[in-house]
DNA sequence: TAGGCCATCTGGTCCT
DNA sequence: AGGACCAGATGGCCTA
């Protein structure tokens, strides 16, 4: 089959330069015959280390596929454990990198404060520099109103209008770019206080019994809520007084208490990684 | 139709 | 010498 190939491809690219090249080595080799017995062997060993050139090539390309092949299947697992899972609407590499990277800030924030982060938080962290199709995309999982946490400008300023709806079912988010008829996996597909907003399963987020694809257990609901709970009315939780008070239109300011935890995060986040960075 | 994303090929570089 | 890794080029597909 290589040699197949080989020659298909000679004769693709290099079939008139070949052509010309053995014309003039004829010409060429008309001469005495040893120089003949010369040129061919010489043509010959030329023509022999074409082919393994080529070869190699042919075999480096399919490493290389094989590689690139590798690399996607690590960046498919990636996507399984990240938020905001979809068979049908995959995030693409670049996003992929970039929400996990936030994901795990989220989570090393858990780690190190050992508290609930706050909604805020958990949002822009998750969000940032996402493209907006993606901050959709994740708005769309977390069923929240996109406007409500999207950076106006600068990455700075944050103007948070997060809203629950008490409703079932997937509903068009924020700006509409992310198709409701899409199977999303619900972020609270596990349990937890909110559960009942995202009862209805996706039919590409089968229950978490089912074998294989169970989604981290760190999703937005898990991260509050790991076990069932009774429902939670959220306006009286602490993270809808404010944003009740957003939807009222007052603009939400970062409470001391997020300030701090993001000083003491970085801090216990550089301790945690000191081993696994070079000095 | 432009732009984004992706797969593949390819040559260069580094390492074993 | 050969393999792994990387980045650039290219063409196909999809979507707004």
């Amino acid at each position: 089959h290589l040699c197949y190939v080989i020659n298909f491809t000679r004769s693709c690219v290099y079939g008139t330069t070949d052509e010309n090249r053995g014309a003039a080595e004829e010409v060429e080799e008309e001469g005495e015959a040893s120089n003949l017995r010369r040129g061919t062997h010489r043509k010959n060993a030329n023509q022999g280390r074409l082919d393994r050139v080529r070869l190699r090539r042919i075999e480096a390309n399919a490493r290389e596929r094989n590689r690139m092949h590798g690399l996607n299947n690590a960046l498919d697992s990636l996507r399984k454990v990240v938020p905001c899972y979809s068979k049908t609407q995959k995030l693409s590499k670049i996003e992929t990198l970039r929400l996990a990277k936030n994901y795990i800030c989220v989570l090393s924030e858990i780690l190190s404060s050992g508290k609930r982060p706050d909604l805020l938080t958990f949002v822009q962290t998750l969000c940032k520099g996402l493209s907006q199709p993606t901050t959709n995309l994740v708005a769309g999982c977390l069923q929240l109103n996109t406007r409500s946490f999207v950076s106006d400008s600068g990455g700075e300023s944050f103007s948070l209008y997060p809203t629950y709806h008490h409703h079932r079912g997937p509903e068009v988010v924020g700006s509409g770019s992310v198709d409701s008829t899409r199977p999303l996996r619900p972020f609270g597909s596990l349990c937890g206080p909110y559960g009942p907003l995202y009862d209805t399963p996706s039919p590409d987020c089968p229950s978490p019994l089912d074998a294989g694809t169970i989604s981290p257990p760190m999703s937005f609901n898990g991260i509050f809520a790991l076990k069932n709970e009774e429902p939670v009315d959220y306006r009286s939780c602490h993270y809808s007084l404010r944003y009740c008070s957003v939807n009222q239109g007052s603009p939400v300011d970062l409470d001391p208490y997020d300030i701090h935890l993001r000083g003491q995060f970085y801090q216990v986040q550089e301790e945690l990684n000191k081993p696994f960075h070079n000095q």
